[in-house]
DNA sequence: TTGCTCCTCACGTCACGTGAGGTGGC
DNA sequence: TTGCTCCTCACGTCACGTGAGGTGGC
């Protein structure tokens, strides 16, 4: 994989192809071509040729997608996250807070228990059935432990879409304008481009 | 929701109507309906009406379904591991007990970075961009610890597949029919049923 | 000229979701 | 008779995967 520093138009911005970008991301180059296509991450520049051209900006964004994308939101959802409808930060941090600290004790307990069993499989050479199904138990738990809090996590998602006021809307947007004014250009560009894309009203 | 107890045939089984496993299982009735079109989880009777009725035996072999699908299997991979194709148990206990540790090392760090950024949001009253960029790396991180561990699994199911010798199919297959052994009339009837739907050829 | 990367359709896939229209038991 | 649950098609959805056929820069 080959890190590619173009110059571009004069302006001499880095720039990503879309090979490389996947490479370092771990996202696949159809992937890109899908959030492309869903306006969820577009790339700044196009080649001469129409190969597209990332920014830094681009990059960031791409970075922000996919931490939010592992909390388990839909690509549509994370469009409305990255465009300014953020819940309240402590309230989001609280929780998963919470959420750690049961997966900590969950991951805990769970050692014990394959340690456990381990020990059988040793002393019995043979892994019996009896064992087996107590495998099949504790991956069972495992999963239901998982299924569970993502569940709480959907259903937290629910409360706080459900319970914002018109005015924490409204504060949510200013608090929004606030982090916007410390992004650099190239990045705002990118969000308004973005917004007038889904919002043709120019909001 | 209500558990019903149906004497069906003079036989004297308890069984389960489809809502009725849906609700204490947790998936969808239409996901009963796609393991039960995929061959993977067939209802052993059905009412003078068509109605699925579960036996026992199917509720079991259901709960091993989730239980595997929960270390992110396919359905069709979950069908050959139910059919046999078990993997050296060991192994897969040693590897689940790896990353339940790394589980608890990274959920030990985040708990402390989500800790550190509450104390910011308590101090400074006003969620700052800085703050929630901050987030948005552990965030990140999370994400991409779960992704190196889900990967790492999905290498080990690769290296376990292609390093199974003859033999040891040979033996995973001896195992497996000592485990049958201990298996109800039922279930051994519902795994022929389903293998013979797989293989015609009988095997 | 050959390889590799890129492009745009456009259909396929996986695990279901979601009606559509009808039957069945309390 | 009304509700609720069940049935079987069958099309829709989400996040891409996978060719198909073509262009472009070293």
């Amino acid at each position: 994989m080959n890190v590619e520093e173009l110059e571009v138009g004069g302006t001499g911005q880095q720039t990503w192809r879309i090979g490389d970008l996947a490479a370092v991301s771990g996202v696949s180059v159809r992937a890109l071509h899908h959030y492309d296509q869903l306006g969820l991450l577009r790339a700044s520049r196009r080649s001469a040729a129409g190969h597209r051209l990332y920014l830094a900006a681009d990059v960031r964004r791409l970075h922000r997608i996919l931490a939010i994308r592992g909390f388990g939101l839909s690509l549509a959802e994370i469009g409305q996250v990255l465009d300014g409808e953020v819940p309240d930060a402590r309230g989001l941090i609280q929780q998963q807070l919470r959420q750690v600290e049961e997966q900590i004790t969950a991951a805990t307990a769970l050692r014990k228990q394959l340690k456990r069993i381990l020990d059988g499989l040793d002393s019995v050479q043979e892994p019996s059935p009896r064992t087996l199904l107590e495998l099949m138990e504790v991956m069972k738990m495992n999963r239901q432990l998982t299924t569970e809090e993502f569940d709480e996590m959907q259903q937290q998602r629910q409360r706080w879409a459900d319970s914002m006021t018109p005015e924490e809307h409204a504060e949510a947007n200013a608090s929004r304008a606030e982090a916007i004014a410390h992004l650099s250009d190239a990045e705002q560009e990118q969000m308004r481009a973005h917004r007038s894309q889904l919002r043709p009203d120019g909001r």
